[in-house]
DNA sequence: CGTTGGCTTGATACGCCTCAATGCTAGTGG
DNA sequence: CCACTAGCATTGAGGCGTATCAAGCCAACG
């Protein structure tokens, strides 16, 4: 049988952020969590495929992740839709309309969730350094952008699917989690429009990277054999 | 003779945003250029080729593009570049690294230019008010991003050079300039770095459009003769 | 007037897309 | 407990769009 939490095999129960509700994780908090937390915010649980909120509603409020995990996309007026990222806990969703009566992207979960509401008129009267903090996130959200689009623009297929893999397992790992085995949140159509590529090719690429013996793949989870393998395949030209 | 300065050939002297330094524009002032004005900031003028800052560089300052046009680009450790925008009159260069103590790209002039020097440290103290405008600055580059990046990975090569013309017009009438005749700064190495094309790609896109009578090309003078119908063709499917 | 950098055009190759079929897993209801 | 189904994933075959390589052109400049 599969367990469907292999990215915590290894550790506490406490920091378990798989499985469903009981298992909200209570390590591997942010430092943005212990600011936030004092604003008592009111928490809100959503479930897979939920919408947060969806461009074009009335904004008045930012989300911080408690658990769970998102995508955030955009859609033309002619129906052209993207992905702009997958985010985990620790991040704040709607910063890219900090400016707007609107939100601008849809928020979806992938799966459970909890987030806090953060109203920006009481994050300006009750939390005023948070300001500081606010830049910060906008500017590193910038910097992820172009380095995606680098990476969108300069690497093949599997070289992308490379890029994601470790930049997810990176991630987990700063959450306190296993770098090796990852869960995949999202469906191979998904990660392809994130990645500008056709599931197929997704697939295709994981498959051989499988092959090369570098990961292994049950569908949705994905076992990081040979990191530094996989890290010198991103070296080499197209 | 190929006027340099075709898209202003009907405006008034003091739209003049080519021509050597003597024709600094005056007129289509951005609000921002005001508020900065009052700090009497620090000018710098910047021949074509010369870079303002790089990656890696000690960051102290903001810099305002008051004339000229700029690219900013990003670089992997191996090696691989990448445009992240070209940016005109009205807008900042630096916001990208404001919580970092390094600038993270590089801005490089595409022609002459002259920017604005804002320390970080004075905008705090002189112009607390300012702190809001870099939120929103910050937040619609965010939102720039992500439209680029949907439009690299859905569009194929004719579509995205028409997106990038399309888009550089609209910014240049905004600034009181001609949206029909368009100078290139860049080359076409450049714009295919941007749009994630080869340059042969991007020269063929602008013959076939030229063949279709969309615009007229004449190496980096663009006129564009039928926006509807290039718009007509970001409606296709593919 | 030669040189240089940038632009254009052509021929060919190849990587990814597209379309189609099959497989797998989890969930559902008999 | 076992069909049955629905959704997602995988694999294959073939076509297409862009990359690549190569040659020639053009304008600017020393």
């Amino acid at each position: 049988m599969l367990d469907t939490t292999p990215a915590v095999a290894t550790l506490p129960p406490a920091a378990i952020h798989h499985g469903r509700l009981a298992g909200i994780p209570a390590g591997a908090a942010t430092d943005l969590e212990g600011l936030l937390a004092g604003l008592a915010p009111q928490r809100r649980r959503l479930e897979a495929r939920e919408y947060l909120f969806r461009a074009g509603q009335p904004r008045h409020s930012l989300f911080f992740i408690h658990a769970g995990f998102f995508k955030t996309c955009i859609l033309s007026e002619d129906g052209r839709e993207k992905i702009t990222g997958f985010r985990m806990r620790g991040e704040l969703l709607g910063i890219d309309s900090l400016d707007m009566p609107c939100y601008t992207c849809d928020a979806v979960a992938l799966d459970f969730g909890e987030v806090w509401e953060l109203p920006t008129a009481r994050l300006h009267t009750d939390l005023p350094e948070f300001h500081e903090r606010l830049t910060a996130l906008l500017a590193s959200e910038i910097r992820r952008d172009w380095s995606w689009m680098l990476a969108l623009a300069t690497l093949n297929a599997e070289q992308r699917v490379i890029t994601f893999l470790l930049d997810l397992a990176s991630r987990l790992e700063r959450l306190g989690f296993s770098a090796r085995d990852l869960l995949l949140r999202m469906t191979r159509a998904e990660l392809g429009n994130f990645l500008a590529l056709q599931l197929e090719t997704v697939t295709r690429a994981l498959s051989r990277l499988q092959a090369q013996g570098l990961i292994d793949v049950q569908r949705r989870a994905v076992r990081i054999d040979d990191a530094d393998g996989l890290r010198r395949l991103l070296m080499e030209p197209r």
